[in-house]
DNA sequence: TGAGCCTTCCAAAGCGCTTTGGCTTTTTTG
DNA sequence: CAAAAAAGCCAAAGCGCTTTGGAAGGCTCA
């Protein structure tokens, strides 16, 4: 069923089954209802490759996804996903997701502008001065950042959870529950989300006169593996920290076997906090000893990336807003006092 | 730069042009050449809405993905688009994820293949008489099922994994080492991967004169949570089972945690097998005991069935070809005798 | 009552591509 | 060497929608 036939067993023009049905103000209720009752009646659809031809836009939105061999999709990708196709879902809109070799992602991008393909797109996870974000603002096309870049010289619009506030607070507890040693196990620390909690963690430690040790940090990418190795060699240090931050809950399963290992205990030898994404599948109160997190959905972010994208989409949303959370502390057993 | 202005440069006619860039043969070898040169050298991309118009081809493949408040969207499905996203890319494949209602995804399925959106779709966590099965096979467009339906009276394509040949190899080598009480903890047991698997199990202990109690099976979504519940279930009861295999490397953790919790060890008072879908987060020989698993890659997966849809799209593939891959089981520490 | 203004609808022109059918040349063939 | 076949190219007709530029008819209002 496509206009055409549609119009024509109405005998009516397409021109007015097609403003009919879009909304458009020139013509008459009664005609709408007619339009609008028999397309529902016949399951017109509009097939979406004409209109995107007609109008150029497509009604979905855009996300370069980074791929190769040695290239890992993290797994909060798909909770971010989660709340983003939630969203989208009630809106009708599609996601498309252009795999692009993860060291030149330019070309997918520059390919789905000018072939307006998707009427915007979202870039997640970025660095400080990252090319993704340069280009795209140039390009034109809506978009939003979902984390935040530095070193710009323009704004541009984002959403972003307090890394700098929510690592700072944890480390201001730990500092507050008497301990001097602090250590920061953080994820990729050239994604700019990493150099925040880094920051927030200075900072705590800084307004108490402490400082965070080169060797008091590590950062990679956050697997149990990695944790378990940050931890083991933090804590056979001979400054070995009574406390740790940590950037995420699979790394704190790494860090939890390895104290294990080192015959010693939460929070008794050790006092841990991490960063909690709000995974279904692992919950920080279902560690050995309940984990101590800043917390933050990335689902809901997921959802109102969507959201603002969509008020992008429809020139609601205009500007370079940027949006920042803030982030729950809670506070479970596997905090206390420094030893000794 | 469009096909018209390109073919104006060139001084030659629009379909000269396109059937030189589509690799039709009724076109001077030398004319293509220039054809193609100029294309390049002018960074001509043809439009694909246009293109999608006019062929019905969109040059993408889909998937629905079920979403709701209440719906979490597999982790392991990131690993899979991993594979998929990777194939894609080299063929210049986009993914669109088509959001719907968890509880009703025909309404979507319909949609996309109406309007012709993608070129073909995938499937995955199939259950038995999957209607989402039932419903692509009718609608006509190319598919694969990533897992298998059952009780259907046709064929259709596929690729799944030896579900049922894994778990009967993992329950026979835990018969093999004298173990007389088995247990399983299954993934959600309405889907097809859940019911070979246990009927895998069955079978092994079947061969020995063995049954799977009521009391002995356990089956819901894996979280470790909910692996950390099942375990706790199983070894308080009387009948304690001394061996566990379990669906997933994540429950497996909740398992682990239940061991501890008891006073337990692993391998001594219970062995434990668990499926290892190959995530890079989360190794099962990074386990506090190394854990015996049935491996196998859900990415390699994700990368075959996007190739195949890409066969399909181009008629290289016909057909209900099933493709079931063997899985390894690789034995690690996790397993001993049966104690006693 | 006739000029001017809405209201409501329509015909037709794109959007940028593919593809059908046909028209010249050139090459092959008996 | 004429007739038939093949090669190489083109004009134009879609694909299904939106949107521009009217036009017909009914109103208002002096």
């Amino acid at each position: 069923m496509n206009l055409k036939q549609l119009s024509h067993m109405l005998s009516l023009s397409q021109t007015t089954v097609s403003r009919a049905l879009n909304g458009y103000p020139e013509v008459n209720e009664e005609t709408r209802r007619r339009v609008m009752d028999a397309a529902k009646r016949h399951g017109y659809r509009p097939n979406p490759s004409a209109r995107r031809l007609a109008t150029g836009k497509s009604g979905m939105i855009g996300y370069v996804l980074p791929t190769g061999n040695a290239v890992d999709i993290d797994p909060h990708f798909v909770e971010f996903l989660s709340g983003l196709g939630d969203y989208a879902r009630s809106h009708e809109l599609d996601l498309v997701l252009s795999p692009a070799d993860a060291d030149d992602q330019e070309t997918t991008y520059r390919r789905i502008v000018a072939n307006r393909q998707v009427d915007a797109v979202y870039i997640s996870s970025p660095r400080p001065a990252d090319r993704r974000l340069a280009l795209v603002n140039t390009l034109g096309i809506p978009f939003i950042v979902h984390g935040r870049s530095e070193g710009f010289d323009f704004d541009y619009p984002y959403l972003d959870i307090d890394n700098e506030g929510a690592f700072h607070e944890a480390a201001r507890l730990l500092v507050q529950l008497g301990h001097k040693r602090l250590a920061l196990i953080n994820g990729d620390d050239r994604e700019t989300f990493a150099i925040h909690r880094e920051r927030g963690v200075r900072r705590a430690l800084a307004a108490s006169g402490l400082t965070l040790g080169e060797r008091h940090i590590c950062s990679a990418t956050m697997t149990e593996e990695n944790g378990y190795r940050a931890a083991r060699r933090l804590l056979e240090d001979s400054e070995a920290p009574t406390a740790i931050v940590c950037s995420s809950l699979i790394m704190a399963l790494g860090v939890v076997r390895a104290v294990r290992d080192l015959g010693l205990t939460i929070p008794g030898d050790l006092s841990l906090v991490a960063h909690d994404d709000v995974f279904p599948w692992l919950r920080p109160e279902n560690f050995p000893v309940p984990l101590s997190t800043t917390r933050s959905s990335i689902r809901l972010a997921g959802a109102r990336v969507a959201e603002r994208l969509a008020a992008r989409i429809s020139g609601l949303e205009e500007g370079a807003r940027g949006e920042v959370w803030p982030v729950d502390l809670v506070i479970r057993g596997s905090v206390a006092g420094a030893p000794g």
